[in-house]
DNA sequence: CACAGTCCTGGCACTCAGTGACACCAGAAG
DNA sequence: CTTCTGGTGTCACTGAGTGCCAGGACTGTG
């Protein structure tokens, strides 16, 4: 280990962060070259050889990091899943199922920003191969079926089929949007404040169907009016008189 | 065109349906072919030559109608994307944006529900090879992409960020959830009617979001409070008073 | 009838992604 | 010194996907 070839990159640490690439160096640092050379002479023009060599490693090793060429911009969403895995199963117990996976998304969201070169630089290049692209729409769906699994074993009983979907998409809704504006914005937004604006959007809704009883169905109303100081006095007394939470 | 050759098939006009598939016979054809070797001898154990073989077509030609191997399952995606598309540009132009989609979607699902052998036969497959299911989340994501940006056109300007995101992913919940059971069921459930259960739950929401003027924010308020008759005649009262929709 | 144009097809030939099998070499442990 | 183990390189092979060209069917035009 400890290669003394500095040659192509900057460092033998290469540029992106610390934790996960601690794990798995010769990953990262393949990761890295594959993106600069799709970068720089296009994803179609570089074959697989080419960023073996070029990151000092055989062919057959790069496989061996890689399921396919199309993953080589993405090293970091294997630990990132798992993450997301243990942050649910970490949940306390007694935990409305919403706001656990919630809080797992406010991992997975902390962990994408860890990494904001790598993380900004994919974008450029995602943005411009539809391969790519194609494949960070399979890796991101992984995460959401993950929440799926999650809310549907713990969502109450009598919940309605389309419920836990609902959520899922929900939530990963407010994780799209978030991240995708502070990519967009090259990083100027403050994506985590974007994400829980979204999360507190989103609470307004799920009070419905979390706070009733199980069995039955919902014993909450969801009102929808136009704003008026009068109405803004009839919910808040309503709710002050039945529901001092 | 009209080719004698019954041989491999039941008869030249292959087993499903009609609407799509009148466009291209040879596509669908290929297409039975491939979901028939592909079920009884695995999809990795069938080469695109023994595809094309038994089709009676070059593997040249398998390749002009399919972009790859993997996409021989879904002959119908591309259409049916189409007729996506055409549901929103037909909207009429007053429509609530969220009604249009919703109409859209009611469309994209019938159209699912005319080809039920296709679909539950593919289903099979997708099962049972990740590859497959794999493309298949490629080529559903296609759709809410249009859903979202036709979104993202025609919410009112002031409506925050991750709004269209949010609707499209939560419309797209209720398809999901709906052609998925009807899916896992074998085709048993009425996938239309448990669409429209979800869209009348969305419909609870969306009030919020469409009603108000434009700028400034959202001009509407949304309330959860526990269900009672006092809740019910208040909330009547208000709606009544200043609402009359 | 002759001829040009178009569309669909088959037939190569080629690149390259991905995989299996085996050999090699480091270091750790006995 | 031997043995085991984990990471690596080398080689050979299958098969997906593409570019190019040639041929046949059909159409319209002179």
């Amino acid at each position: 280990m400890t290669p003394r070839t500095v040659g192509l990159l900057g460092s033998d640490r290469g540029t992106w962060g610390t934790p996960v690439m601690a794990a798995d160096r010769t990953k990262y640092r393949i990761a890295e070259t594959a993106m600069r050379l799709f970068l720089e002479q296009g994803y179609e023009n570089v074959t697989v050889e080419a960023v073996a060599s070029a990151s000092e490693v055989s062919r057959r090793t790069v496989f061996r990091y890689f399921g396919g060429k199309d993953e080589l911009p993405f090293p970091d969403h294997s630990g990132r899943l798992e993450l997301l895995r243990s942050a649910l199963d970490g949940a306390a117990p007694g935990t409305d199922p919403v706001e656990a996976v919630i809080a797992a998304t406010r991992v997975s969201l902390r962990d994408f920003l860890s990494h904001p070169e790598l993380v900004l630089r994919r974008y450029q290049l995602t943005r411009l191969v539809p391969e790519l692209r194609t494949r960070e729409v399979v890796e991101h769906e992984r995460y959401v079926v993950v929440t799926r699994a999650y809310l549907r074993a713990n969502l109450p009983d009598g919940s309605p089929p389309y419920l836990h979907m609902a959520w899922a998409q929900l939530i990963d809704a407010m994780h799209r949007a978030a991240l995708g504006d502070w990519v967009r914005s090259g990083g100027a937004t403050d994506a985590e404040a974007d994400l829980e604006a979204g999360f507190a959007w989103i609470r307004r809704l799920v009070r419905t169907e979390a706070g009733g009883a199980g069995a039955g169905g919902p014993a909450s109303l969801l009102a929808v009016l136009p704003d008026s100081p009068e109405a803004r006095a009839a919910l808040a007394s309503l709710r002050d008189a039945s529901h001092p939470l």
